[in-house]
DNA sequence: CGGGTTACCTGACGGC
DNA sequence: TGCCGTCAGGTAACCC
Protein backbone atom coordinates (compact mmCIF):
# COMPACT_ATOMS: atom_id res chain seq x y z
CA UNK A 1 0.00 0.00 0.00
CA UNK A 2 1.91 2.94 1.40
CA UNK A 3 4.61 4.91 -0.51
CA UNK A 4 6.50 7.88 0.77
CA UNK A 5 3.38 10.16 0.60
CA UNK A 6 1.21 7.69 2.63
CA UNK A 7 4.17 7.25 5.30
CA UNK A 8 5.04 10.57 5.78
CA UNK A 9 0.95 11.48 6.14
CA UNK A 10 1.11 8.72 8.83
CA UNK A 11 4.31 10.11 10.08
CA UNK A 12 2.80 13.40 11.01
CA UNK A 13 -0.44 12.39 11.84
CA UNK A 14 1.71 10.11 14.85
CA UNK A 15 3.14 13.11 15.88
CA UNK A 16 -0.31 14.71 16.92
CA UNK A 17 -0.94 11.32 18.49
CA UNK A 18 2.22 10.64 20.47
CA UNK A 19 4.45 13.67 21.25
CA UNK A 20 3.81 14.64 24.70
CA UNK A 21 2.06 11.94 26.30
CA UNK A 22 3.37 8.66 27.72
CA UNK A 23 1.98 4.95 26.71
CA UNK A 24 0.91 3.74 29.42
CA UNK A 25 0.33 0.30 28.45
CA UNK A 26 1.17 -1.98 25.20
CA UNK A 27 0.47 -5.08 23.71
CA UNK A 28 1.29 -7.46 20.46
CA UNK A 29 -1.62 -9.37 20.11
CA UNK A 30 -0.34 -11.15 17.18
CA UNK A 31 2.98 -12.81 18.01
CA UNK A 32 4.15 -12.44 14.45
CA UNK A 33 3.40 -10.19 11.54
CA UNK A 34 5.34 -10.54 8.25
CA UNK A 35 8.27 -11.34 10.70
CA UNK A 36 8.07 -12.49 14.48
CA UNK A 37 6.85 -9.14 16.87
CA UNK A 38 9.96 -8.54 19.33
CA UNK A 39 8.99 -10.44 22.37
CA UNK A 40 10.01 -7.54 24.28
CA UNK A 41 7.75 -4.89 22.40
CA UNK A 42 5.27 -4.64 25.18
CA UNK A 43 8.15 -4.18 28.13
CA UNK A 44 10.43 -2.01 26.26
CA UNK A 45 7.24 0.48 25.03
CA UNK A 46 5.18 0.77 28.33
CA UNK A 47 6.28 3.62 30.18
CA UNK A 48 7.81 5.20 27.21
CA UNK A 49 7.46 8.69 26.07
CA UNK A 50 8.13 8.77 22.23
CA UNK A 51 10.53 11.97 21.40
CA UNK A 52 10.27 11.84 17.67
CA UNK A 53 9.06 10.38 14.76
CA UNK A 54 11.07 10.33 11.97
CA UNK A 55 10.45 8.59 8.43
CA UNK A 56 13.13 7.03 6.57
CA UNK A 57 12.13 6.02 3.05
CA UNK A 58 8.67 3.64 3.62
CA UNK A 59 9.71 3.03 7.45
CA UNK A 60 8.30 5.00 10.54
CA UNK A 61 11.27 5.29 13.55
CA UNK A 62 9.55 6.31 16.81
CA UNK A 63 12.45 7.36 19.18
CA UNK A 64 11.92 6.62 22.71
CA UNK A 65 14.37 7.75 25.61
CA UNK A 66 16.87 4.90 24.69
CA UNK A 67 14.87 2.55 21.94
CA UNK A 68 13.83 2.85 18.78
CA UNK A 69 10.87 1.12 17.05
CA UNK A 70 10.76 0.53 13.07
CA UNK A 71 7.81 0.01 11.52
CA UNK A 72 6.78 -0.98 8.35
CA UNK A 73 2.89 -1.18 6.84
CA UNK A 74 3.45 -3.05 4.03
CA UNK A 75 0.83 -3.18 2.01
CA UNK A 76 -2.02 -3.00 4.27
CA UNK A 77 -1.01 -1.75 7.49
CA UNK A 78 -2.37 1.51 9.16
CA UNK A 79 -1.77 3.23 12.60
CA UNK A 80 -5.13 4.53 13.80
CA UNK A 81 -6.08 6.50 16.79
CA UNK A 82 -9.27 5.94 18.59
CA UNK A 83 -10.11 8.02 21.51
CA UNK A 84 -11.05 4.98 24.11
CA UNK A 85 -9.84 1.81 24.11
CA UNK A 86 -11.74 0.34 21.07
CA UNK A 87 -13.48 -3.29 20.61
CA UNK A 88 -10.85 -5.11 18.86
CA UNK A 89 -11.09 -5.62 15.72
CA UNK A 90 -9.92 -8.75 13.34
CA UNK A 91 -6.48 -8.23 11.45
CA UNK A 92 -5.71 -5.31 15.20
CA UNK A 93 -2.06 -6.57 16.05
CA UNK A 94 -0.67 -3.87 18.34
CA UNK A 95 -2.30 -1.57 20.45
CA UNK A 96 -0.64 1.41 22.68
CA UNK A 97 -2.90 3.13 25.70
CA UNK A 98 -1.71 7.06 25.38
CA UNK A 99 -2.30 9.19 28.63
CA UNK A 100 -4.20 11.03 27.50
CA UNK A 101 -6.41 8.12 27.07
CA UNK A 102 -6.19 7.70 23.77
CA UNK A 103 -5.40 4.31 21.87
CA UNK A 104 -3.42 3.77 18.77
CA UNK A 105 -3.74 0.81 17.04
CA UNK A 106 -1.92 -1.43 14.18
CA UNK A 107 -4.25 -3.15 11.99
CA UNK A 108 -2.87 -4.88 9.06
CA UNK A 109 -4.70 -7.49 6.99
CA UNK A 110 -2.08 -9.15 4.75
CA UNK A 111 0.83 -8.65 7.75
CA UNK A 112 2.84 -8.00 4.83
CA UNK A 113 4.25 -5.15 7.78
CA UNK A 114 6.13 -5.70 10.30
CA UNK A 115 7.95 -4.33 13.84
CA UNK A 116 11.51 -4.25 14.86
CA UNK A 117 13.34 -2.50 18.30
CA UNK A 118 16.60 -1.71 18.85
CA UNK A 119 18.95 0.85 20.78
CA UNK A 120 19.06 4.07 19.13
CA UNK A 121 23.08 3.17 19.05
CA UNK A 122 21.75 0.39 16.43
CA UNK A 123 19.61 2.37 13.88
CA UNK A 124 22.75 2.99 11.83
CA UNK A 125 23.70 -0.33 10.61
CA UNK A 126 20.14 -1.84 10.81
CA UNK A 127 19.67 -4.69 8.09
CA UNK A 128 16.45 -3.02 6.42
CA UNK A 129 17.78 0.62 6.63
CA UNK A 130 21.67 0.21 5.63
CA UNK A 131 21.14 -0.34 1.68
CA UNK A 132 18.69 2.51 1.33
CA UNK A 133 19.06 4.93 -1.20
CA UNK A 134 18.48 8.92 -1.15
CA UNK A 135 15.30 10.58 -0.02
CA UNK A 136 13.57 11.59 -3.34
CA UNK A 137 12.70 15.10 -1.87
CA UNK A 138 16.25 15.73 -0.74
CA UNK A 139 17.14 17.02 -3.76
CA UNK A 140 21.41 17.26 -2.96
CA UNK A 141 21.15 13.33 -2.58
CA UNK A 142 18.86 12.37 -5.22
CA UNK A 143 20.08 14.71 -8.29
CA UNK A 144 20.02 13.61 -12.32
CA UNK A 145 23.73 13.45 -12.05
CA UNK A 146 23.09 10.57 -9.04
CA UNK A 147 20.87 8.84 -11.01
CA UNK A 148 22.40 8.69 -14.11
CA UNK A 149 25.28 7.30 -12.05
CA UNK A 150 22.98 4.28 -10.13
CA UNK A 151 21.42 3.72 -13.63
CA UNK A 152 24.34 3.04 -15.53
CA UNK A 153 25.09 0.12 -17.45
CA UNK A 154 22.34 -1.38 -16.40
CA UNK A 155 19.54 -3.09 -18.68
CA UNK A 156 16.66 -3.62 -16.24
CA UNK A 157 13.59 -1.63 -17.24
CA UNK A 158 13.65 2.13 -15.83
CA UNK A 159 10.17 1.48 -13.77
CA UNK A 160 11.40 -1.32 -11.88
CA UNK A 161 14.37 0.52 -10.65
CA UNK A 162 13.11 3.40 -9.84
CA UNK A 163 10.81 1.14 -7.36
CA UNK A 164 14.73 -0.22 -6.11
CA UNK A 165 14.56 1.16 -2.63
CA UNK A 166 18.44 0.68 -2.73
CA UNK A 167 18.30 3.24 -6.29
CA UNK A 168 16.18 5.92 -4.54
CA UNK A 169 13.50 5.58 -1.65
CA UNK A 170 10.16 5.74 -1.14
CA UNK A 171 8.36 5.09 -4.50
CA UNK A 172 6.02 2.47 -5.15
CA UNK A 173 4.16 1.06 -7.94
CA UNK A 174 1.56 4.29 -8.57
CA UNK A 175 4.13 7.01 -8.16
CA UNK A 176 6.41 5.22 -10.38
CA UNK A 177 4.15 5.35 -12.99
CA UNK A 178 2.69 8.46 -12.50
CA UNK A 179 6.25 9.90 -12.30
CA UNK A 180 7.05 8.20 -15.80
CA UNK A 181 3.92 9.35 -17.53
CA UNK A 182 4.96 12.75 -16.10
CA UNK A 183 8.48 12.61 -17.76
CA UNK A 184 7.22 11.07 -20.73
CA UNK A 185 9.37 7.71 -20.59
CA UNK A 186 8.26 4.25 -21.33
CA UNK A 187 8.25 1.94 -18.09
CA UNK A 188 10.20 -0.70 -20.07
CA UNK A 189 13.16 1.92 -21.32
CA UNK A 190 16.30 -0.08 -20.82
CA UNK A 191 17.24 1.90 -17.31
CA UNK A 192 21.08 2.67 -18.27
CA UNK A 193 19.87 4.07 -21.70
CA UNK A 194 17.65 6.88 -20.64
CA UNK A 195 19.48 10.13 -21.47
CA UNK A 196 20.23 12.57 -19.22
CA UNK A 197 17.80 15.24 -20.06
CA UNK A 198 15.30 12.82 -19.99
CA UNK A 199 16.61 11.48 -16.00
CA UNK A 200 16.56 15.07 -15.40
CA UNK A 201 12.93 15.49 -16.01
CA UNK A 202 12.42 12.07 -14.14
CA UNK A 203 13.71 13.33 -10.95
CA UNK A 204 11.81 16.68 -11.12
CA UNK A 205 9.08 14.22 -11.63
CA UNK A 206 9.63 11.41 -8.83
CA UNK A 207 9.73 15.01 -6.60
CA UNK A 208 6.76 16.96 -8.10
CA UNK A 209 4.50 13.68 -7.65
CA UNK A 210 5.51 12.41 -4.38
CA UNK A 211 5.00 16.33 -2.96
CA UNK A 212 1.89 16.60 -3.97
CA UNK A 213 0.47 13.51 -2.99
CA UNK A 214 2.03 14.63 0.29
CA UNK A 215 -0.35 17.82 0.21
CA UNK A 216 -2.99 15.56 -0.81
CA UNK A 217 -2.97 13.19 2.18
CA UNK A 218 -1.48 10.04 0.29
CA UNK A 219 -3.68 7.73 -2.44
CA UNK A 220 -6.41 5.63 -0.78
CA UNK A 221 -6.57 2.72 -2.89
CA UNK A 222 -8.68 0.44 -0.47
CA UNK A 223 -6.83 0.24 3.16
CA UNK A 224 -4.68 2.71 3.44
CA UNK A 225 -6.12 5.35 6.33
CA UNK A 226 -4.20 8.71 8.06
CA UNK A 227 -4.23 7.88 11.61
CA UNK A 228 -7.67 9.72 11.86
CA UNK A 229 -8.83 7.11 9.73
CA UNK A 230 -9.39 9.30 7.03
CA UNK A 231 -8.90 8.41 3.05
CA UNK A 232 -6.12 10.59 1.08
CA UNK A 233 -7.46 11.51 -2.17
CA UNK A 234 -4.29 11.67 -4.63
CA UNK A 235 -6.04 8.73 -6.16
CA UNK A 236 -8.49 11.27 -8.07
CA UNK A 237 -5.50 13.29 -9.49
CA UNK A 238 -3.80 9.29 -11.22
CA UNK A 239 -3.20 9.78 -14.72
CA UNK A 240 -2.04 6.45 -15.62
CA UNK A 241 -2.46 4.24 -11.85
CA UNK A 242 -5.30 2.08 -12.26
CA UNK A 243 -6.50 3.56 -15.92
CA UNK A 244 -6.10 1.55 -18.53
CA UNK A 245 -8.05 1.19 -21.59
CA UNK A 246 -9.35 4.92 -20.58
CA UNK A 247 -8.00 7.68 -22.88
CA UNK A 248 -4.32 9.45 -22.01
CA UNK A 249 -5.72 13.14 -20.80
CA UNK A 250 -2.95 14.68 -22.49
CA UNK A 251 -3.61 13.03 -25.67
CA UNK A 252 -6.48 11.04 -25.44
CA UNK A 253 -4.88 7.85 -26.96
CA UNK A 254 -6.18 4.22 -25.14
CA UNK A 255 -3.74 3.87 -21.83
CA UNK A 256 -2.28 0.37 -21.93
CA UNK A 257 -1.02 -2.61 -19.38
CA UNK A 258 2.43 -3.64 -19.37
CA UNK A 259 3.42 -6.02 -16.50
CA UNK A 260 6.80 -5.69 -15.11
CA UNK A 261 8.19 -8.25 -12.29
CA UNK A 262 4.61 -9.23 -12.03
CA UNK A 263 3.55 -5.31 -11.33
CA UNK A 264 1.15 -3.81 -13.10
CA UNK A 265 2.51 -0.63 -15.28
CA UNK A 266 0.69 1.15 -17.22
CA UNK A 267 1.20 3.94 -19.95
CA UNK A 268 0.39 5.85 -22.74
CA UNK A 269 1.97 4.15 -25.98
CA UNK A 270 2.00 8.36 -27.37
CA UNK A 271 2.85 10.23 -24.79
CA UNK A 272 5.69 8.12 -23.06
CA UNK A 273 9.05 6.38 -25.32
CA UNK A 274 11.62 4.29 -24.92
C1' DC B 1 26.45 -8.88 -9.10
C1' DG B 2 22.22 -8.16 -11.96
C1' DG B 3 17.84 -9.53 -13.41
C1' DG B 4 13.83 -12.21 -12.90
C1' DT B 5 10.44 -15.09 -10.31
C1' DT B 6 8.21 -16.66 -6.21
C1' DA B 7 6.59 -16.34 -1.61
C1' DC B 8 4.53 -14.24 2.26
C1' DC B 9 -1.16 -13.24 3.61
C1' DT B 10 -6.01 -11.86 3.35
C1' DG B 11 -9.90 -10.15 0.97
C1' DA B 12 -12.41 -8.44 -3.02
C1' DC B 13 -14.10 -9.28 -7.41
C1' DG B 14 -15.39 -11.53 -11.80
C1' DG B 15 -16.68 -15.66 -14.28
C1' DC B 16 -19.03 -19.82 -14.36
C1' DT C 1 -24.68 -19.48 -3.50
C1' DG C 2 -20.20 -20.94 -3.96
C1' DC C 3 -15.89 -22.27 -5.95
C1' DC C 4 -11.84 -20.90 -8.53
C1' DG C 5 -8.63 -17.89 -10.45
C1' DT C 6 -6.69 -13.30 -10.39
C1' DC C 7 -5.35 -9.20 -8.42
C1' DA C 8 -3.74 -5.67 -4.77
C1' DG C 9 0.31 0.69 -2.11
C1' DG C 10 6.00 -4.16 -0.56
C1' DT C 11 10.05 -6.58 0.03
C1' DA C 12 12.95 -10.60 0.92
C1' DA C 13 14.47 -15.00 -0.53
C1' DC C 14 15.53 -17.77 -4.28
C1' DC C 15 17.15 -19.01 -8.91
C1' DC C 16 20.16 -18.66 -12.94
Amino acid sequence: MPELPEVETVRRGLEQVLLGRRVVAAQAWSPTLRFDVPADFARVLTGAEIQRIDRRAKYLLLTTGEHVLLSHLGMTGTWQRFDRAPQRRKHDHLGLALSDGAWLIYHDPRRFGFVELMRQDEVADNAHLRALGPEPLDAQAFSADYLAQALRGRSAPIKTLIMDQSVVVGVGNIYAAEALFRAGIHPRAKAGRVRPARLERLVAAVREVLAEAIVAGGSTIEDYRTTEGQSGYFQHNFAVYGRDGQPCARCATTLRLLRLGGRASVYCPKCQRA
